[in-house]
DNA sequence: CTTTGAAACAGACCGACTGTCGGTCTGGAA
DNA sequence: TTCCAGACCGACAGTCGGTCTGTTTCAAAG
């Protein structure tokens, strides 16, 4: 790589990991540019010429994280046969990794409004819900017809108990409820 | 009622209205206080000696939206004696009626961003998450201890059905693969 | 080595927006 | 009639996102 790409990666580095510290700390709305900007020494030129705008930073953002939890899912179904204990497996990793402040306030709260509902989901698709959806196939657990729609409504069901976690009551009796209604809707282990 | 508190609450019931249209047409960041201002034919000096600030004004709108809904899910249960059968004729009606996109974009999408997820959870659980949480005690179809926490999952299973629905692909396999879920985690009807 | 083009960066500037503040008007109580 | 609180007004300040015109720096072409 040259040199001139190698700062401007740098560059973009730096933006994104400041940007991902402030977006989760007090939002979307409530971080300004100008903050980044101070944040960083960055000049407003320079951050508008990596990004088109406060919007596609937040993105850039959230690119990075769901990237992040995505590689942790995988290696927490690392070793595991069973379809269906993986299943279950990635999917209380998951909830223990949205109960990072970080994930829930980006990836949950702020990016359905920011983004819209549509690039939200386009994005979650590559990354950890592609995974959900792929293991629900594999488990055989629903009818084939259902898959996608079951798989939304898991991913919805396990990302509200990530922040029921936060809420309060401890993570073990989130755990623990996840895992029922897990089973419940994968149904009786053949 | 005297003339003033009258002339009072009929100006906040137009600028809600006002606010909600817009709010559901351009979501909340999309929506400026001028515009509301606009069409409404009301000063600045007016709307905020009514409402503290953007975001009171949204909670306003979100109260009234839920509020509404509340009734409509109510109405569609009553005669229904089975709690079971009441739970899963509510949970339907309820998707059909987050299907409508004032309710997806201002209750489902902007809410939890705009007020914080604590302020919003609070709010539907004084309309329809309530409602839900009590008629799921009521059927006893899972554990006490799960209630509350498959409760709020379920909740998020429906309301993401309702999203889907929006992305396309027709109300009827939704309904279908809700009902199948509904059941599926409510188990077999004795 | 020089030229040239493009990427990286800088910061003044603009328009739009939210929220504030002093002030006016009026219904209704004293 | 007096007086106050609440409804309403609009100018204004401050902030913020985004644009525009440069300037610097690297590296490839000549």
């Amino acid at each position: 790589m040259s040199l001139r790409a190698e700062r401007g990666a740098a560059t973009r580095e730096k933006v994104v990991a400041i940007a991902r510290r402030l977006f989760a700390e007090h939002g979307y709305e409530g971080t300004s540019i100008e903050a980044v900007l101070h944040e960083s020494g960055l000049s407003r030129g320079a951050l508008y010429h990596h990004y088109a705008g406060k919007d596609a930073l937040f993105e850039a953002v959230l690119e990075a994280v769901e990237s992040e939890v995505g590689r942790a899912i995988l290696a927490s179904v690392r070793g595991v046969d069973d379809p269906r204990q993986a299943l279950v497996t990635g999917c209380l990793e998951w909830m223990r990794l949205a109960g990072d402040p970080v994930v829930r306030r980006i990836a949950l709260i702020d990016a359905p409004s920011v983004l819209g509902w549509e690039r939200w989901r386009a994005m979650e698709e590559r990354h950890a819900f592609g995974m959900l959806k792929a293991a629900l196939q594999a488990s055989r657990a629903v009818p084939e017809e259902f898959t996608d729609l079951h798989a939304h409504m898991l991913l919805a069901a396990i990302n509200e108990s990530a922040l029921l976690v936060a809420r309060g009551g401890g993570p073990e009796a989130a755990e623990a409820a996840l895992e029922d209604f897990l089973r419940r809707v994968l149904g009786p282990t053949p």
